[in-house]
DNA sequence: GATGAATGAGTGTTCATTCAT
DNA sequence: AATGAATGAACACTCATTCAT
């Protein structure tokens, strides 16, 4: 006898959603202070007030869009390397793995790097995932050093230098083909000539 | 009879400095749509309307700031490489220094990431350093590898990892004093255990 | 057939009823515009669409609330006195039972007072119970100077003199249990020292 | 030299006056919820902007308005009272000085009086001018009691009888030229029929 | 009968900018 | 040069009311 109820519920869950992400662009396009709520709203079709019925302010949409597109949990699947894999096979695929969640997600990045610097909530979330990548990667390279593949260094270094490449390089602009394979030959076999 | 009128443009001239410099602060700490001109005129001690009479708008006075405390012929001193000295003596020279500038222009560069995103003033000045100090570096590279010091690689890469590494390292947070010998260190000899 | 119609038409006058009173006590403590459509129906424990099912308007719901609290009746039935009874006996009478009535009535009293400046319909009400409660009393003490019991005197004053009073004494707060005697006390004997 | 500066900050003062006065009337007429910012700019004929030029929100407007209007001074000045002369000459002065006061200040008292159920600042303004007015009222009534013109009685009752009558009639409407002097004969003899 | 999603006009407030002094 | 009063167009948000289900 609710199944209707369950209908209308089933609308107003995909109205949130439709909110939310056209929320992101409309953040992503014109920052989070440069959108207005008439921005937001003309963007997803409705009515300005609609939004604060399903969301109590325009910092409510915000977080709820963060919420949703967080792709912490993306991160660290696909940080969950194998440790037995060589680093010459594996941080190639990570590197790229990296660049394609950039990509992806270019949208959220955009909000988050504006907001960063202002925004509190934003600072905590970006913080961790970075930390969590540079966690993540760096115990995986301890693993090849101790498996005699890696000669002992500051792999958490070799770990910033890995994940502040791939995201500069999609600030800056979609990274060329050829940059990933070369940030990864750098990294493992140095530019120095061998004797 | 035109000394009181020099006097007078010094004031003025002194006026003007101190206006965008304490702008700079204020649109450093509370972004530039986030910093009323109340506020700035209250950081600089005076009314609001003399900001409009120094400036024509709030825009052109960041501009103003901006261009005044751009860094690029820094820059340019900084990358100013001699060609013959070794790389893996220069490197961390130039690192260091450009780690030392971003300390120093911190102001400065929170105002330009901040407004790297929506405003293309600044997008462009922000894009013309970051091309200027990788093409040095990686001219300074190239004049290495001819010399026959490093092996022969994609430079323009080299040169983006260290400036990206660098640049990223001081955003989210004052870098350790391991970190630039260590990153210099990865870069001229890899990571891969020597046979 | 029509026992159930009838059920129903009863539980929807029950939940007519539900609504006036629930909206009685939210007018009464927030202000007829300081109350909105959500708190009445929050408060009543139904969606705001229902009060529009039953009720027109906002203002509506208001006008049936002010109808069904109107306590003229009471008010008459209180002041429905027995012309040969004195007065020094029957005063302290009628204005504990005036202040008992306030007590009782005192949300609708509360709405009334508040909104007595503005709303026009609520004017005419207050201003239809104080003139009835002021010309009965006038009456009664008239017929009370023609028994000889009271001196010829402004009877339509000393009407008015008992029933501010304990409006007043009401709207300042509960009168202490000596007020009423005393009012009725100087009225009848005044303050002047008997020769 | 600050003479220019001095005319200025007077004009500017003027105006803040103004804005005062104008709001007072809107707030009497349309109670303060009622009116609109709209509404006061338009009345005092500026833009809605300079009102919070003056004053930080709408409600300050509304406590300098209070503040600017209040007249417990006033009050304490007419009760005053000479407690050497006979309470049948100073009676009917003081309720006449109280009425004349009620109709000069009767846009301030309108606000007060519609705020009193909501608005604390406007409660707590309201109960000390009327705990004042009873007090000095019954002191007055206390000394007259021992200088044995009056009869030992409850003297607060009788301040309160008064004041709630002079308050009470003026709200209700202009009172008659009739209803003072009827109130205090009532007050001081008494209505019952001598012996 | 009952729900709550949806509307849109209106609210108090902010703020870059102008201008008379 | 310097002030700050004055403007008016936004802005985020509220709310009585309507309507499809």
């Amino acid at each position: 006898m609710n199944e209707p109820a369950t209908a209308r519920r089933h609308q107003a869950e995909q109205r949130r959603l439709q909110l939310i992400d056209t929320a992101l662009a409309v953040f992503a396009e014109k920052g989070v202070d440069g959108a207005t709520v008439k921005d937001l709203s003309q963007a997803a079709g409705v009515a300005q007030g609609l939004l604060y019925h399903y969301f109590r302010s325009k910092d409510e949409l915000l977080e709820a869009a963060l919420e949703r597109h967080y792709f912490l949990p993306e991160l660290r699947r696909i940080t969950a390397l194998d440790r037995d894999r060589p680093a010459a096979e594996v941080l190639l695929e990570v590197v790229t793995r990296l660049a394609a969640m950039f990509r992806q997600h270019h949208l959220f990045m955009r909000v988050v790097l504006r907001e960063s610097l202002s925004n509190p909530l934003v600072v905590e979330r970006l913080e961790r995932g970075r930390r969590e990548a540079v966690r993540v990667l760096g115990d995986y390279l301890d693993s090849r050093v101790a498996a005699g593949e890696l000669r002992p260094h500051d792999t958490e270094t070799t770990a910033r230098i890995l994940a502040y490449a791939v995201a500069a390089a999609h600030l800056v602009g979609t990274p060329s083909d050829d940059f990933l394979p070369a940030l990864v030959d750098t990294v493992l076999h140095g530019i120095i000539a061998q004797p």
